[in-house]
DNA sequence: GATATTCTTGACCATATGGTCAACTTAAAA
DNA sequence: TTTTAAGTTGACCATATGGTCAAGAATATC
C-alpha cells in the first residue's frame, strides 16, 4: 500500500515495469516457446495492457532478445565459482551446486535458453560466437591445467563441459518429465539434495578425482 | 522415375504420403516449435498443396501428435540393448551407444520430443504416465540388480538414467551449440567417437565400472 | 464399360495476432 | 501555474494462419 502510495519517479516506473513484462515474458515464453507465445497472454501475466509492452519493448523479437540476454548473464555468474578453484573436485563440484540451484529454481530461464538454441539461436547467435566460445575456451583451458597437474584424467574437456551443462540443464528443462517418474509430485529438498550428491558423484569419480576427496560430498 | 510411373496402389499411396508429410512436418516442427511451424511451410517442405496434409491428417495437432509418437517409439527400440546385457559395463554402455547414434542421424526428433517435454507434454503426458513410468521403473530394477551383485556402486538409478538421458539427447538437442563451439563445422566421424567414448568412460567410471572393463570402449 | 471410392487441389473463410495510433493522464521542469 | 515530457490505453488495422469445400482426377470394383 504505502509503496504505491509514495510518489514513484518515472525512472522508477519505468525500471519496474520493464522488470514486470521481463518476468512475465520469460514465464510465457518458457511454457509455450517463442511462436506459440502471444504479447496479449504475456500482458495478461504482467497485468498490462498489451499496448503497454509495446511502449516500453517495440516488437515482440526485442523483448524476447532481452529475455534470452538476461538468461545469458545468469549463465554467466554462476560459472564464476569455477574460477577461484585450486582443483577439479572444488571447482566442478561448486559449478555443478550452481547450477543445479538455477535449474531448481530458474527453470523458465533455462528452458528458453534450450528452445533458442535447438532452434538454431536465430537471436543470440552472435553471443554465441564472442562470449561463450571465449568463456568455453578459457574452462578449457583451466581444466587441462588440473589434467597436466595430475589432478585428474585426461579427459576432453569439451565433452566434460557438455555432460555438466547437459545434466544440470535437464533438471530444468525437463522438469515435468522427472515430476512425472515422481509420482507427478516436485522433487522434496532431500531429493534434491540427492540429485545433487549424485550427479557430482558420478562426474567427479568419472574424472578421476580420488575417492578422499569425495567423501565431503 | 520407374517407380512414378509404375502404377501405385491406393494404400501405397497413402502410406508414401504419410510418410513423406511425417517426415517433414518432424523437420519443421524441430526447426520453429510446434507454435513457430505453419501448415503451410510443412506443405512446402513435403512438396504438397496445403489442402493434402489436412486430407490425411485432420488438424495440425493430430499430425504433431503422430510425430511425437513416432519418436518415441524410436527411444524405446534403442532402449532394448539395455535388456539383453549381462552387467553395467555391457548394458549402459551399448545403450549410450545408441542413443548417441540417435541423436547423431535423427536430431529432429530428439527436439521435438524435447520441446513438448519442455511445454508441459501437452499431447504425450498419457504416455509418459504409462509407457515411460514402466519403462524406467524396470530399467531401475535391472540397475539395481547390479548394484546388489556388486557389479557397480550404489547410485541411485534414477539420477544415473537422467544423466544419460540427458547428456546424449544433448548432443541432438544443443547440436547447434556444439558446432558453433566446434568453429561452426559438424562433429566429424572421429569427434562423435571421442564423444561416444568420453561419455561411456565417465558415467561408467562414475558409478564404479572396473577399470579392466573400460579398456575395451 | 459403368459405378463407386479415394485422392488432389485452388479458392475461400473466420479468426487470431503483432503492431499502430491518437487521445488522455500523470509527473517533471520552468 | 504553465509548459513539456513520459507513461497509459482502448480501438483499430493489415496480415498470416488453420481449416473448409466443392469440383475434378485417378484408381479400384463390379
Amino acid at each position: 500500500m504505502t509503496s504505491n502510495v509514495r510518489p514513484l519517479k518515472k525512472k522508477r516506473i519505468r525500471e519496474e515495469n520493464e522488470k514486470i513484462i521481463l518476468v512475465a515474458a520469460e514465464k510465457v515464453f518458457a511454457e509455450a516457446g517463442f511462436g506459440g507465445a502471444t504479447m496479449q497472454l504475456i500482458a495478461d501475466v504482467a497485468g498490462l495492457p498489451k499496448a503497454n509492452l509495446h511502449y516500453y519493448f517495440p516488437t515482440k523479437e526485442a523483448l524476447y532478445r532481452q529475455v534470452v540476454q538476461n538468461i545469458f548473464d545468469v549463465w554467466l555468474l554462476a560459472a564464476e565459482v569455477f574460477d577461484s578453484a585450486s582443483g577439479p573436485a572444488e571447482g566442478i563440484g561448486a559449478y555443478i551446486d550452481a547450477k543445479m540451484e538455477i535449474s531448481r529454481h530458474h527453470p523458465a530461464g533455462s528452458k528458453v535458453w534450450a528452445s533458442e538454441v535447438m532452434h538454431r539461436a536465430p537471436v543470440i547467435q552472435d553471443y554465441l560466437e564472442t562470449t561463450l566460445v571465449d568463456w568455453t575456451n578459457n574452462r578449457i583451458k583451466a581444466i587441462q591445467g588440473w589434467v597436466e597437474a595430475g589432478l585428474m584424467d585426461p579427459i576432453d574437456p569439451r565433452h566434460l563441459l557438455y555432460m555438466i551443462w547437459a545434466t544440470t540443464q535437464h533438471y530444468a528443462d525437463f522438469n515435468h518429465q522427472i515430476e512425472t517418474l515422481n509420482q507427478t509430485k516436485p522433487l522434496t529438498d532431500e531429493q534434491w539434495q540427492d540429485a545433487k550428491r549424485s550427479v557430482k558423484r558420478i562426474i567427479l569419480k568419472g574424472i578421476g578425482v580420488p575417492d578422499s576427496e569425495l567423501s565431503t560430498l
